[in-house]
RNA sequence: GGCGCGGUAGCCAAGUGGUAAGGCCGAGGUCUGCAAAACCUCUAUGCGCCGGUUCAAUUCCGGCCCGCGCCUCCA
């Protein structure tokens, strides 16, 4: 079954395809600044483009995809935090990009098959500049800097619908109050492809035929989009923030240097909330994964979550909603282990169509959560109907299909029980002595005492562990 | 102000012109000395409000109310 996604530009859910010869189905997903930690905002549209790239390999085949994320390693941001630490730039940005492949591989995110930096693709940024200044979409102004002209590409606009919008008054355009460099420019609209250095910008600069500076933020993804997957591409991605501007100026830009269209798709995922508001810093409402795994909460409830609202609608993210998806991810593990005692060795049988509706909804427009539901429907189905071993042998193959789609890796680490202390094992011991010489009422005695300090006693036939009480 | 999205059970959240998936929580039950786990059953005559179209609307159309996002370097 073919893979539908929403396009952006046409508003329409449209098949993907690969529209090359070799069928290699090329994509490009807009990656993080290297200079924090990524919060889970971030990592919601990075989760969503996993099971993206997920289903593309099921579609196509494994060898017949290829995923490009880039890092973005120099910008203000960057050059900020390194300026404030006194660290080199190359320093900081190494920190922040092993942090973020931590994350991502916590999250069970496969790799893409390129991450090109932006530092690391100086020349080829200066090379595409250089074709758009001869062929007169960009100049140079006073101060050193590039601008793209906007005026000059016609279709300037059509991802965003810039043209339909009115200006808010006071607004940083209307106003010119962020433009710092607006004078150098010819129009408020066009923008930096090429930043002449400047003392805050330190050491990091490069040459180029229009003296030192650096590259603009938007002409790293099409400069590696060119180099890594060719002029025109089968589908670019990324959060809805990056619609407009970045978008619409990498249309801008590939299109007039390449004279071919840049991308024959384009997806944005919407953002996350955390209690009905977008996630800022002003707001104390930004999480990352280290502090939510500190709340003890495993990363795989994070990703989990982060699947449990429809890609293109703002999901509201809350501390229960990971409680939610804790008990859910618990569930399916039961549910996986079931299968497998009742499979044994047995050959699978063929035929069952339990499972079919499963990933038919995730290629409908990435429907994540009414794939979770047609999970759970068919698996509390199979539950009452009851399971033969070969049958539960096939289910084991489909599920764990459904398993992989999704990125949901059961065997993920759950969060460590906290051990008790001296008192709570010596309470404990007395009261499995007093259970194994079925002394009850002194058994229960003690359970009530234990609950009381905050802890329960889960009983096996040859022991017993800890917990600490929920709520 | 402009552009866009949304308002479905206590919470989260799919979906459809023909009478509401699923998860969490909660209640009852089976099974276990107890507890836990697992499994079973139950939980919206209702889908923001008001009109309209229709044999039939939560789903289409119009109006209104409320919320959220974006409006030049934030995934």
């Amino acid at each position: 079954m073919p893979i539908k996604l929403h396009d952006s530009l046409s508003r329409e859910t449209r098949e993907l395809r690969p529209s090359q010869p070799d069928g290699v189905f090329r994509f490009y997903n807009c990656g993080p600044t290297v200079y924090a930690p990524a919060h889970i905002g971030n990592f919601r549209t990075f989760v969503v483009n996993d099971v993206l790239r997920r289903l593309l390999e099921l579609e196509f085949g494994q060898a017949k995809v290829r995923h490009v994320r880039n890092l973005t390693d120099v910008d203000d941001k960057t050059i900020r935090r390194a300026r404030e630490e006194g660290r080199p730039l190359a320093e900081v940005t190494k920190q922040w990009t092993a942090k973020f492949h931590a994350d991502c591989q916590a999250l069970n995110c496969l790799a893409p098959h390129d991450e090109p930096t932006a530092t690391g693709h100086i020349r080829e940024q200066v090379d595409m500049i250089d074709v758009l200044m001869k062929k007169g979409n960009a100049y140079r102004a006073a101060d050193g800097s590039v601008y793209f002209k906007v005026s000059s590409f016609p279709g300037y606009g059509h991802l965003s619908r810039v043209h339909e919008r009115e200006l808010q008054p006071g607004s940083a355009l209307a106003g010119k109050v962020h433009a710092a460099d607006a004078d150098e420019k010819e129009d408020v609209s066009d923008f930096a492809l090429w930043k002449a250095h400047k003392a805050d910008d330190g050491n990091n600069a490069w040459d180029s035929p229009w003296g030192r500076g650096r590259p603009g933020w938007h002409i790293e993804c099409s400069a590696m989009s060119k180099k890594l997957l060719g002029d025109t591409i089968d589908l670019h991605t990324g959060g809805v923030d990056l619609l407009f501007p970045h978008h619409e100026n990498e249309i801008a830009q590939s299109e007039c240097c390449n004279g071919v269209p840049f991308a024959k798709h384009w997806y944005h995922s919407e953002h996350l909330l955390v209690d009905g508001k977008k996630m800022s810093k002003s707001l104390g409402n930004l999480y990352t994964l280290d502090e939510l795994v500190a709340k003890g909460f495993s990363p795989m409830a994070v990703r989990y979550t982060l699947l449990m609202g429809h890609p293109r609608k703002q999901l509201n993210f809350t501390l229960d909603s990971l409680h939610a998806a804790e008990s859910a991810l618990k569930s399916l593990r039961s549910f996986r282990n079931t299968l497998q005692t009742t499979a044994g060795s047995t050959t699978p049988g063929k035929g069952a169509k339990d499972f079919a509706l499963v990933i038919p909804t995730l290629e409908d427009d990435l429907n994540t959560p009414g794939a979770f539901g047609a999970l759970f429907r068919e698996l509390n189905q199979i539950h009452s109907t009851g399971l033969f071993p070969a049958h539960a042998a096939e289910l084991l193959i489909e599920f764990d299909k459904i398993l992989f789609a999704l990125g949901l890796d059961l065997a993920a680490p759950v969060p460590a029980a906290k051990s008790a202390p001296a008192e709570i094992t010596t309470l404990a011991e007395k009261r499995w002595a007093a259970k194994q010489a079925k002394d009850f009422a002194a058994a229960d005695a003690l359970r009530k005492e234990l609950a009381a300090a905050g802890w329960t006693m889960l009983d096996r036939k040859d022991g017993y562990s800890l917990e600490p009480l929920k709520k």
